[in-house]
DNA sequence: TATGATGATTGTTG
DNA sequence: CAACAATCATCATA
């Protein structure tokens, strides 16, 4: 009750100083009527009316002299702070609802990110560590360089943009911020506006201005996204290997065909020598393995061709080896820094041509010595018109080494199994004993 | 543009 | 965990 009162009287006043704004000392007091009297109140409003219309007719001259009046009016003070009082009330009510501050779960979560990708964080570390990472996912350490810099430097363009736009942002929300605080402070002198009130505005902005904030992250966060899946997801930018690459894994390929499980060293070989990953020559012998197994007709050429290759390689290695341990010590090592790779091919390729029948044959990978590979191939020298042969017709290659369930022999275990073929003069001396 | 080849991924298995 | 099998997505070519 005793509030209601505070706000009549506090509205009394608000009409008595609407007057004197509009009107100025020269008005007549208003009629003293109160609001039961319907007639005086519509006179009221009509002269408010016309002090209104006519306001614009008042010399600058005469306004600012009103102006300073009213604020001189030993009233004011006191009247402004009623006023403020009656607003803190009713506003803070209405604003309350959008007052409080969430701790902005989804906020977090952009930031968090950004950070993560290393477009919100300390410069250089973030975007190589995020970049490395990324390579890491992949597992390539050389070939995806080329991707890797594209990507790292396409990565840097969003973050200078979000850079960019964010300061924008900060600049643009402080000007305003301060823009509506110098009003307010200016409009405080003629209307009644609390430090609280402006306060509250200030923070009105900073909230609209970080709303705009978190769409910028919002689609920072997409852009990295995209990024990644266009750069990292290999799946979707696939090479092919190069001719040599390619060439380089089927040799070994058809030359291991027994076992076609290259070691880790191998593998790593391998990667280097086609200037792959490791983890590329994985993939390629997985899925040449089943390719291969799935449909052995259809890689016959691909084999005979490889067979033959290496063959001639093996020759030409093996003339030179051969040589080598004629002039030199019969323990020579072979000479060649490729040779011994492709010696031990000859051995394996031989293995394959001495079980055209498809019967099973172990082997051990490892301990071939080099006179072992002088004697493969000076066999393989010694039929090398009949290699001319095979190519024409009789394939050189047959699924050997696979078993009947379709799967190869587990090579790597040293096993006592010799071919039932071998005769008296074989010339496997690289199966381990 | 249809089609086969091919590198990569995913889910399963031993 | 490596290998396999199925599958996907892209490349290359007729």
């Amino acid at each position: 009750m005793d509030e209601q009162a505070r706000i009549m009287q506090a509205l009394g006043g608000v009409s008595l100083a609407g007057h004197s704004v509009q009107g100025g000392m020269a008005l007549p007091p208003p009629h003293g009527h109160d609001g039961t009297d319907g007639d005086g109140r519509k006179q009221d409003i009509g002269d408010i009316l016309h002090q209104i219309m006519t306001i614009t007719d008042q010399s600058l001259d005469e306004a600012q002299a009103k102006k300073h009046g009213l604020n001189c009016h030993r009233m004011k003070p006191a009247l402004f702070s009623v006023l403020c009082e009656i607003k803190e009330k009713t506003g803070l009510s209405i604003r309350g609802a959008q007052e409080e501050d969430s701790p902005d779960p989804q906020l977090m979560r952009l930031d968090n990110m950004l950070l993560a990708e290393g477009v919100s964080g300390p410069e250089k570390g973030g975007g190589s560590a995020a970049a490395a990472a990324a390579a890491a996912a992949t597992g390539s350490p050389t070939d995806n360089s080329i991707e890797h810099s594209d990507y790292r430097a396409k990565l840097s363009q969003i973050r200078q943009i979000y850079h960019t736009e964010l300061e924008k942002y900060e600049q643009a929300c402080n000007e305003f911020t301060t823009h509506v605080m110098n009003l307010l402070r200016e409009q405080s002198r003629t209307r009644p506006i609390s430090p609280k009130e402006i306060e509250r505005m200030v923070s009105i902005i900073h909230r609209k201005f970080s709303s705009i904030q978190m769409q910028l992250k919002q689609s920072t966060c997409e852009a990295v996204m995209i990024l990644r899946s266009r750069f990292l997801d290999a799946r979707r930018k696939r090479r092919n290997f190069s001719k040599q690459a390619t060439e380089i894994l089927n040799e070994y390929f058809y030359s291991h065909l027994s076992n076609p499980y290259p070691s880790e060293e191998a593998k790593e070989e391998l990667a280097k020598k086609c200037s792959i990953t490791v983890s590329q020559v994985s993939n390629w012998f997985g899925n040449k393995r089943i390719r291969y197994k799935k449909n052995i007709g259809k890689f016959q050429e691909e084999a005979n061709l490889y067979a033959a290759k290496t063959a001639v390689t093996a020759a030409h290695a093996v003339a030179a080896a051969v040589q080598n341990s004629q002039t030199n010590s019969p323990t020579t090592p072979n000479s060649g820094s490729s040779g011994s790779f492709n010696l031990l091919n000859s051995g394996d390729m031989f293995m394959s041509m001495q079980n055209l029948n498809g019967d099973s044959y172990q082997r051990a990978q490892v301990g071939a010595n080099v006179q072992s590979q002088v004697d493969t191939l000076r066999h393989v020298i010694s039929q090398t018109a009949g290699y001319n042969d095979a190519l024409g017709g009789n394939p050189m290659y047959s699924p050997h080494g696979l078993n009947g369930n379709g799967g190869w022999q587990d090579a790597t275990t040293p096993s006592s199994v010799i071919s039932p073929i071998e005769g008296p003069g074989s010339v496997h001396s690289d199966t381990s004993n």
